[in-house]
Formats: structure tokens, C-alpha cells, sequence
DNA sequence: GATCCGTGGCT
DNA sequence: TAGCCAAGGAT
């Protein structure tokens, strides 16, 4: 039988290697909470706080959040703050205003109906190609591709094709890939049953295949040191045939680390704790925080902060250093207690006091919230 | 297209 | 320790 020689970028044989994924995710699959049901909504709510953020970070919060907020009506008639509290912690806050903001468009457009169909997804605010193309195959086994870091890394592996995320015509090349594999899965049998985790449950082979390339790179195609002979595809793998895995795919460059300072006041008057929230459209808007000013370079933290409040320094008295990260940056916070006697101090503008029983049960950065346990402990 | 948006874990 | 990484989307 003639074959036909496969195109350079084209996965040679797809329906091949569709199969042998499938069936290998049927052995493999992990037993996570989102994936015993085949509830669009939860299926959403995974994905949105899978943007980024890693599988074992994410599994109690999916499973807070859907305890709390079981169904897309009664997201969308949280408050804010519930919202936002069930998030602390996870970062890149405004996926869940997003998740929030679409969960009230779904009840107040669509009469409380999720869509089915990508386009409908797509319409909704936090929602982009990756993340309808996931809802839609998982939830719905629609042949929906989907290319995220590790999908784009089990595909220029074993494609070998060179390139970084950062180029538009390595990232086309690579969604024509999955959309061939979960074109080719769209007409096959499902894996049967998945016997390594037997509450798995599947709509059908693009769930399966979709899965299968998420699943690969999260545990086998890993960035360093892969496990190839693990793999069910390494025989296939152009990467792996001329030991160049470690090339693909290419890191995109990163702009360089910043370093900024700091401090922040933890002002304590007739039991009451001043703190204020974050304006949004600012890095962690809606979330609480103690007031907290930058320091130029070289600049004494506690003058900074002494000279922003319009007090003696020697008033204030040093509480502990907190070191975070914000995307490119690296902060370091440093904490100054502030007792009843500076009442004379100017007030940091949109602060406001509260007792110190409500602070736990506010949404707080990660920096301010283990400056809170400082002062606790 | 480049830049911004968080955090915790790992090496 | 510093750097790197993780199921992206919006502007």
C-alpha cells in the first residue's frame, strides 16, 4: 500500500498517534475532583484557575469554591468579596472577576444557560481560545483543539520544530497539529474505561485526546529532565530521535527582574486596625492590604514611610520583612507597627479602621495576609 | 506584538 | 539564593 510521505509540520500518522494517547490516558489519567463530573460550570471554574497555575494549587480551591458556589446562579449572586476571598491566594485576581463578570452576563443574557457551543464561550469575558476549546471537548466532546504550554511542548517535541511561544507562526503550526489529533480522535471509540482511576469520567474521544496532550506534558514530557521512556509516543517523538529534546521548545525570552522596596504600616488605634482595599485596575485590585508606600532606591523604608505618614521615624517600630514576587518584580516589604498615639499622623487616602475580628474574613494580597500572621503569631 | 497580571513549588 | 516553571487572556 502506497504511503504517503508526511509534511514536515504535520504529525505523521495522526489517527495513529490519537489512538495511542487515548488509550494510554485511559491507563495514566490522574484522579482530579474536576474530572469526576461533566458539569460545564465545573468544568469552567477548573479551567479558569488552571490558567497558569499548577494542578496541586489549584485542588483546593476548586473544591472550596464549588462548595461554596455550586452552580453559575449562585456565582452570580455573590458578592464581590466572597468571590475574591475564595480566590486569595491564587493570583492573577482578575480571572476571577472574569469568572464573575461571565457568570452574571450567562443568568442575566442567556436566562442562567451555559453555552455549548465555542463561540458562545469565546463571547465571554476571561475566555479565550485555549480555555473555550477545553470547556467544549471536555464538557461536550466538541473536536475543539486546544494549545497550552504543555500541549505546546509534547507538539514541538515530538514535531521537533523549532521556535518559542512568542512567534506567531510556531504557535499556528502547532493548533494545526492538535486540530488534526482531535479531528482524527473525533470519529474513534472512546478508551473504555480508565481502570487506574475508575470515577474519571469522559464525554467521548476529544475529551480523551485533549486530555491525553495536557496529561503527557503534565507528567511525562515534562520541561526538564522528560521521561521518555515512559512515553507512548517517544518512538514517533523527532525530538527524541536526535536526543534534542531539550531544544524544544525554545524559552521564550523573559524581561528582566526588577527589584522594588516597600513599607507598610500596621496601625493599631483603640483596638481597630486601619487597612484599605486596592482600587481596581491596579496589581491586585479589590484585594486589602495595611497601607503601604514604595521607597525610591536607597531610600531608608522606615524614613519612606515616616515621611508619608507626616511622623517622627522613632515612632515607628519595626515589625518583620515580608519578600514577595509580582510578575517581573521582587519586593521586599518591609512592616512598622504604629500604636494609638500617632493619632496625629496623616491618614493614607481611601483607609479605613475595622476591628481586628473582621480582618481574617477579608481578601487579602499574599504578602499582607503573612504580614496579618506576623503580627498574630 | 509587547506587556501586564500572582503565587508557590522546585532546583 | 536566584531563576524557572505552571491547564492564558486582555489591552
Amino acid at each position: 500500500m502506497a504511503r504517503v510521505p508526511p509534511r514536515k509540520t504535520a504529525i505523521p500518522r495522526a489517527a495513529d498517534v490519537a489512538a495511542i494517547l487515548m488509550e494510554w490516558f485511559a491507563r495514566a489519567a490522574r484522579d482530579l475532583p474536576w474530572r469526576r463530573t461533566l458539569d460545564p460550570y465545573a468544568i469552567w471554574v477548573s479551567e479558569a484557575m488552571l490558567q497558569q497555575t499548577q494542578v496541586a494549587t489549584v485542588i483546593p480551591y476548586w473544591n472550596r469554591w464549588m462548595a461554596e458556589l455550586p452552580d453559575v446562579r449562585s456565582l452570580a449572586h455573590a458578592p464581590a468579596d466572597k468571590v475574591l476571598k475564595l480566590w486569595e491566594g491564587l493570583g492573577y485576581y482578575r480571572r476571577a472577576r472574569h469568572l464573575h463578570a461571565a457568570a452574571r452576563q450567562i443568568v442575566e443574557a442567556r436566562d442562567g444557560s451555559l453555552p455549548s457551543d465555542l463561540e458562545g464561550w469565546l463571547a465571554l469575558p476571561g475566555i479565550g481560545r485555549y480555555t473555550a476549546g477545553a470547556i467544549v471537548s471536555i464538557a461536550f466532546n466538541h473536536p475543539a483543539p486546544i494549545l497550552d504550554g504543555n500541549v505546546m511542548r509534547v507538539l514541538s517535541r515530538l514535531l521537533a520544530l523549532p521556535g518559542d511561544a512568542g512567534q506567531r507562526a510556531f504557535r499556528d503550526s502547532l493548533w494545526s497539529a492538535a486540530d488534526r489529533l482531535v479531528a482524527a480522535a473525533s470519529d474513534m471509540d472512546p478508551p473504555h474505561a480508565l481502570p487506574h482511576a475508575p470515577l474519571v469520567r469522559l464525554s467521548g474521544p476529544c475529551s480523551a485526546l485533549n486530555q491525553s496532550l495536557m496529561e503527557l506534558g503534565a507528567t511525562t514530557c515534562t520541561p526538564a529532565s522528560p521521561h521518555c521512556h515512559a512515553c507512548p509516543v517517544s518512538e514517533r517523538c523527532r525530538a527524541r530521535k536526535t536526543r534534542r529534546t531539550a531544544d524544544f521548545p525554545r524559552p521564550a525570552p523573559r524581561p528582566p527582574v526588577a527589584h522594588r522596596t516597600m513599607a507598610a504600616v500596621l496601625w493599631q488605634s483603640s483596638g481597630r486596625w486601619l487597612v484599605l482595599r486596592r482600587a481596581e485596575g491596579t496589581v491586585n485590585g479589590g484585594l486589602w492590604e495595611f497601607p503601604t508606600v514604595e521607597c525610591n532606591a536607597g531610600e531608608d523604608p522606615r524614613a519612606s514611610l515616616a515621611a508619608w505618614l507626616g511622623i517622627d521615624a522613632a515612632r515607628l517600630s519595626p515589625a518583620g520583612t515580608v519578600r514577595h514576587a509580582i510578575t517581573r518584580y521582587r519586593i521586599e516589604q518591609h512592616l512598622f507597627r504604629l500604636a494609638d498615639a500617632a493619632i496625629d499622623a496623616t491618614m493614607p487616602p481611601g483607609a479605613e479602621w475595622k476591628p481586628w475580628k473582621d480582618l481574617p474574613s477579608l481578601p487579602w494580597t499574599s504578602a499582607h495576609r503573612r504580614a496579618l500572621q506576623l503580627i498574630t503569631t
